[in-house]
RNA sequence: GGGCGCGUAGCUCAAUUGGCAGAGCAACUGACUCUUAAUCAGUAGGUUGAAGGUUCGAUUCCUUCCGCGCUCACCA
């Protein structure tokens, strides 16, 4: 830290010494002709004689990415969006006071620079600079060029440094940003409305988890931050808009770890009239959609495997679980055995026989077993784009049963590099069984399950006015973010991923101190 | 929360069984008017995450704490 703060001090004086020489220190603005990418791409294919007639006059702006001098002539890079250009800075061009400006400038300055482009002897598209204008100092020394910024914390903490010392960040931000524009055109083009609903809700509802909870002064209540828009979405549903959509977060106060962040964005539409087989149609053609747009083809990388996007296929949870049942849990599973909680149970004594033990309460009911085998047993083969359909009534408390299946629901979720990226269903509109499927989750509830759902009598209130038959859909963002950039945590997707406070031990800390010190 | 690992200069990393805490980059001074990880000569920069213990002696061994990473469990 006191070398931090020497070179602060010491880049303080350069500012002052620089502020001398005619130059504002923190100016309002800089006209520039070009951008630095729009120079790379309209010149790289030019030959110095091109450059040469007519002359190409450019202002441009930058920060200092690499600096060089030799005597009385040097070098920068100069980077903008992520892209660089070099400039060259020489005495008998930008003059003795142009020079002196020059000498005081640092790595991680912006500068603004007028000149003309030409090649140097290398063959090196560069700016022969007649005049620079002094933009913004940097105060605080960037890391080191060449192995750059790579402390995983300081990357998340410092995320502006990240941005400024590692490209490849940059393009995955980039990316994001084409994959949200490329969900919203789908949904658009496919007559949906897109629409904002509260964050903060009385009951958090519409999702199977465990909330934030906050507090409103004026009213004195208790507000939880959404784990879901659903219930709102299906609110208007009921109003009358058939085809919904909201892009926006979610809050789950649950465990952090490679695929969750406390909040997190969800894609959630709903589409009067449709059931659960039309949104698989509809999500599966909006995700290689956006696989399309984001990467420009349909297979990506994916550690050292390869999705292939245009290739999907479908299975109930129950033809997964046969058909990765693996073989050291003797022989698979028949259909049969998914009918009785005795079967299921038998299920995963078997398995757990041969695996590492899968976490289940025998009092739990059979359905909720039924799934986390299908977790246990399928999850990690589910590289590939797969819809898994038919998911037990007992964990899904929103969906139509299916008319010959009572105990089975017309749900579908997508799984793709081993993780679940969307969830969907033919929506339950009956209120009555709603009321019941509420009261079910209730009796979880007093068994232990603080994330079962809680009753919420103005949902089934909208349901008892009519809700249309509709299916809907949540599509996980972060997580496609992550399959379609190669990045394996989902810290890598979200700009300000939430870490523990920074301790104030150091300076923070040493200034209020020495604050305090000097009004005493 | 459990298990494993890590923490040394602004950044990236060294330091023989426990024996003088080092290098490159960044910084500073000087030389250099086509360099690009510029080069050359020199200078400065450290309470080795914190506290305690063992020892003649601790970056190294032990304990506790703090922080980070990976992983398992709950969760999308």
């Amino acid at each position: 830290m006191p070398l931090d703060e020497n070179i602060y001090e010491l880049r303080r004086q350069k500012l002052k010494a620089i502020e001398a020489l005619g130059q504002i220190a923190y100016r309002s603005k800089y006209e520039v002709t070009n951008a630095i990418p729009q120079i790379l791409t309209d010149y790289s294919g030019k030959t110095a004689e091109q450059l040469e007639n007519p002359r190409v006059n450019v202002r441009v702006a930058g920060r200092i990415m690499a600096i060089r001098l030799m005597g009385k002539a040097g070098f920068c890079h100069l980077q903008q969006s992520g892209q660089r250009l070099q400039i060259y800075v020489k005495k008998d061009a930008v003059g003795e006071t142009g020079f002196e400006l020059y000498k005081l400038l640092d790595l991680g300055d912006h500068i603004g620079v007028a000149g003309y482009l030409f090649r140097t002897r290398t063959g090196e598209l560069t700016i022969h600079v007649d005049e620079i204008t002094f933009l913004s100092k940097d105060l605080l020394p960037l890391p080191e060029k060449w192995h750059g910024l790579t402390d995983v914390e300081l990357r998340y903490r410092q995320r502006y440094v990240d941005l400024v010392m590692n490209p490849e960040v940059r393009e995955v931000f980039l990316k994001r940003s084409k994959l949200v524009q490329s969900l919203r055109r789908t949904m658009e083009a496919h007559g949906f409305v897109e629409v904002e609903t509260p964050m903060m809700q009385p009951i958090a509802g519409g999702a199977v988890a465990r909330p934030f909870v906050t507090h409103h002064n004026t009213l004195d209540m208790d507000l939880y931050l959404r784990i879901a828009p659903e219930l709102y979405l299906k609110r208007l549903v009921v109003g009358g808009f058939d085809r919904v959509y909201e892009i926006n977060r979610n809050f789950r106060n649950e465990g952090l770890g490679w695929r969750w962040n406390p909040e997190f964005t969800m894609l959630e539409y709903y589409q009067a009239y449709a059931d659960f087989h039309d949104m698989m149609d509809l999500t599966q053609q909006l995700i290689t959609q956006a696989a399309e747009d984001v990467t420009g083809g349909t297979k990506t990388k994916w550690g050292d495997q390869e999705i292939d996007w245009s290739n999907w296929q479908r299975l109930t949870m129950r033809e997964a679980i046969i058909k990765f049942w693996p073989d050291s849990a003797g022989a698979k599973p028949e259909m049969s055995d998914f009918t009785s909680g005795d079967g299921i149970k038998k299920l995963v004594e078997r398995f757990n026989r041969s695996h590492s033990q899968m976490a289940y309460d025998p009092g739990e009911p059979a359905g909720k077993t039924t799934a986390s085998l299908f977790e246990a047993v399928a999850e990690e083969h589910l590289t590939q784009p797969t819809i898994i359909y038919e998911f037990p009534t007992a964990v899904s408390p929103l969906s139509k049963q299916k008319p010959d299946e009572p105990d089975w629901t017309e749900r579908f979720e997508i799984y793709a590099g081993q993780m679940e990226i969307a969830n969907g269903f033919s929506e339950l509109n009956d209120p009555e069984d709603q009321r019941r499927r509420f009261e079910a989750q209730l009796k979880e509830r007093e068994r232990g399950d603080e994330e079962a759902h809680q009753m919420d009598e103005d949902y089934i209130r909208a349901l008892s006015y009519g809700m249309p038959p509709a299916g809907g859909v949540g599509v996980g963002v972060d997580r496609l973010v992550m399959l379609l950039t190669d990045s394996h945590t989902i810290r890598d997707v979200i700009l300000f991923p939430l870490l523990r406070p920074e301790k104030s031990s150091s300076s923070s800390e040493n200034r209020s101190e020495s604050q305090t010190d000097a009004e005493k």
